[in-house]
DNA sequence: TTGAAAGCGCTAACAC
DNA sequence: GTGTTAGCGCTTTCAA
C-alpha cells in the first residue's frame, strides 16, 4: 500500500502538497490538485489513519459500551449514535462488556491508550468508581443509565413519570390487582419505577402489596417466567402486571399463557422499551417506549461535544404509552 | 497522561529500556526492571497503542461485519469471535452495514488505513467484487456466508443438509403438505436449503408444489407474516411449514396463531438458527441450531493465523435439530 | 545490559 | 502556492 512519500514523488511534489489535498486546504493551486489527485488514484492511495491519529493525537474513533449486543433494547440507541458519530466524522467501537469488569477494564485501556476519543456508555452495572475517575480525565457520557452523584454528563427519560403512567393505564381499563416485576434495585432506574408505580397506587387509593413486587436477577426472559410463576402461585393472584423490561413481561407473558389464562380477557400486562420483539408476541405487548433513536443521536452529538472541548448538559426526553392487544 | 519519554526520565533509564520492560524483553536487569516497573506505576503509564501501532504496523483490532446488530442470530458468534479475539490479544470493532454499501466502504477503508488488521465479514449482501479484491491484499474470512467462486476462506455449515433434515422431521411427524419460507434465492444458503427441502420431498415421494414455496425480500418478522398470510389464503392450503430462519418462522407462527389454528394440532412449524427467541413464542418453536458460539471461535483462530501468514482452511461445521413444542 | 538514534506516516509551523 | 522539516510515541537495530 501506498504511503504520502510516494504519492508526493509521483505527482512531483513535496508530503505537505499532498497533505494539504487530503485536507482541502485551499491553498493548492489547481493544478497541482489535479496532479495529486491523479498520482492517489493511480496508486490507490489512502491515508493512514494511525499516522494521522498520531500527529493529530486523535483517534475519531468512539466507544460505545453495552451489556450485551444481543439485548434488543440497544439496537435503535445504537442505530442513532451511529447515524450521528459517521456523518460527524467519528467511528463507532461497540464494545460488550458482559458487564464483566475484566472486560471493561479492556475497554477503559482502549481509551487511556489513546485509541479512542471518548466513551458512551450504557452499562448499568458499570464499575461505578473506575467510571467516574476516567471521566475526570477523559470525555465520557452516560445513555439511559446514569448516576445521580456523579458529574457525568447524560440522556435518559424520566422513569419515575413513565412508570406511573404506565400503571396508571392499567388501572384506567379496570385493573385493581396490578403487581410489579421489577429488577434489582441496585439500579436508579428500578428504584425509580418503582416510585411511578407506587405513586399510582397511591393516587387512586390501591394499597400496594409486599407479595406482588417481584425483584429479579437479571433482565433475561428467564427472569419473568420465574417472577410470573411465584405471582400466580400466590393465593391472592394480582390480575395485572407491569414489567419494568420487555424482555421481562414477554416472559411472563409466556408463563400466564402456558397457565392457561388468556391475555387480556383474563390477564393485562405492560411492559417497557418498546422492543421489537414485544410486537411479535401472542398477543402484542402494551408498552412504554423511550425515544431510543434518539436518545443515541443525542448521546453521539453529546460526546462529541466534549472531545471538542464544548460545554454539554444533560438531556431528559419524553416517552409515549404504545397500547397495544395486551391490555 | 505520561508517555514512554517520562517513565525513562523518572527512572533514570532510557526510552528503549521502558520498552524493553513492557515487551518483556529478556534482557534488562532485575534492578533496572524494578525501577521502571516503579515509575510505570507512578506515572500510571499506559502505552499509546497508536504510537506502537505506526511502528509496527499493526493494530491489533479486527473488524466484524454484520448487517444489523439487532439480529439475535449472530449474539452468539460474536460472542465467539470476542472470547477467542480477546485471548489472543485482539480486540473487535463491531460494524453494522445496514447492507448499505456505502456504510461499507468506510469499514472498507478501516482496514486500508491499516486502523484494522483483519475482516470477519458476515454480510451475505456484501459488495461480493470489492470483498474479493480487498481479500487480495488484506487478511479476511467469511463466517457464516461464503462465494462459492471466490477464494475466501470461510466457516459455515451444510446449508443442503441441514434443510434436508429439517423437512425430514416434518415428514417424520406426518405431515405430507410442507410449504417453504425462504429468503431471496439471490443468497447461496437460500439456494442450498431449498435444495435440501426438494430433496427431503422427492426422497418420500411428495410433490413440490411452487405455490407452496414462498420468497420473502428481508428476514424480517414482518416478511414471515406476509409469507404466512399468502399460504393460508391458497384454496389448497399446506399443514406446514419450513421457514429457513427463525425470524420468518416467528412472523409465521404469530399469523397462524391469529388465524386461529393451533400449533402444533392444526399446523406444525419448523424454523432455522436456534435464535433465543425462538424458545420465547408461544408455542417454543422447533429448529436446526448452528454452532453458532464455535463459528464465532473458530473464524476468529482463522484470521489471526492469516493475519499471522499461516495457512488457513475453510471449516464446514455440524447442525443439530432442536425439537420443540412446534412440531 | 543499556543507550542513542532512525524511522513508522502524517500534519503544521515556518520559510521562501 | 509550495517545500522543508520537526515531531507525535513507540520499537528496534546497532554500538558500546
Amino acid at each position: 500500500m501506498a504511503n504520502i512519500q510516494e504519492v508526493a514523488q509521483r505527482a512531483g511534489v513535496s508530503v505537505a502538497t499532498v497533505s494539504r489535498v487530503f485536507n482541502n486546504s485551499s491553498t493548492v493551486a489547481k493544478k497541482t490538485r489535479l496532479k495529486v489527485e491523479q498520482a492517489i488514484d493511480e496508486l490507490n492511495y489512502e491515508p493512514s489513519v494511525l499516522g494521522r491519529n498520531l500527529r493529530n493525537s486523535e483517534s475519531r474513533l468512539l466507544l460505545v459500551l453495552i451489556p450485551s449486543i444481543s439485548n434488543p433494547f440497544y439496537s435503535d440507541i445504537i442505530r442513532g449514535i451511529e447515524d450521528t458519530a459517521i456523518g460527524l466524522g467519528y467511528n463507532i467501537l461497540l464494545c460488550e462488556t458482559d458487564s464483566n469488569p475484566d472486560r471493561e477494564s479492556i475497554y477503559f485501556n482502549l481509551i487511556r491508550n489513546r485509541l479512542a476519543d471518548g466513551i458512551i456508555s450504557m452499562d448499568p452495572s458499570v464499575n461505578k468508581n473506575k467510571l467516574i475517575e476516567l471521566a475526570s480525565q477523559y470525555p465520557i457520557v452516560q445513555c439511559s443509565e446514569f448516576d445521580e452523584d456523579s458529574s457525568i454528563s447524560y440522556v435518559t427519560i424520566n422513569n419515575e413519570l413513565a412508570a406511573y403512567h404506565a400503571v396508571k393505564h392499567l388501572i384506567k381499563i379496570g385493573q385493581k390487582k396490578i403487581a410489579l416485576i421489577n429488577s434489582d434495585e441496585k439500579f436508579l432506574y428500578a428504584r425509580e419505577r418503582r416510585r411511578g408505580y407506587e405513586k399510582a397506587l397511591n393516587e387512586y387509593g390501591l394499597k400496594v402489596e409486599a407479595d406482588w413486587i417481584c425483584n429479579t436477577e437479571s433482565l433475561d426472559f428467564e427472569d419473568g417466567k420465574r417472577a410470573m410463576r411465584r405471582l400466580l402461585d400466590l393465593f391472592d393472584r394480582p390480575t395485572a402486571v407491569f414489567a419494568v423490561s420487555d424482555m421481562l413481561a414477554i416472559g411472563a407473558l409466556k408463563e400466564v399463557n402456558s397457565s392457561g389464562l388468556r391475555v387480556p380477557q383474563d390477564f393485562a400486562m405492560i411492559g417497557f422499551d418498546k422492543i421489537a420483539f414485544s410486537n411479535m408476541t401472542h398477543p402484542t405487548l402494551t408498552t412504554i417506549a423511550q425515544p431510543m433513536y434518539k436518545m443515541g443521536c443525542i448521546s453521539a452529538k453529546m460526546i462529541i461535544n466534549k472531545i471538542q472541548g464544548k460545554q454539554v448538559e444533560s438531556i431528559i426526553l419524553d416517552h409515549e404509552l404504545v397500547i397495544r392487544e395486551s391490555t
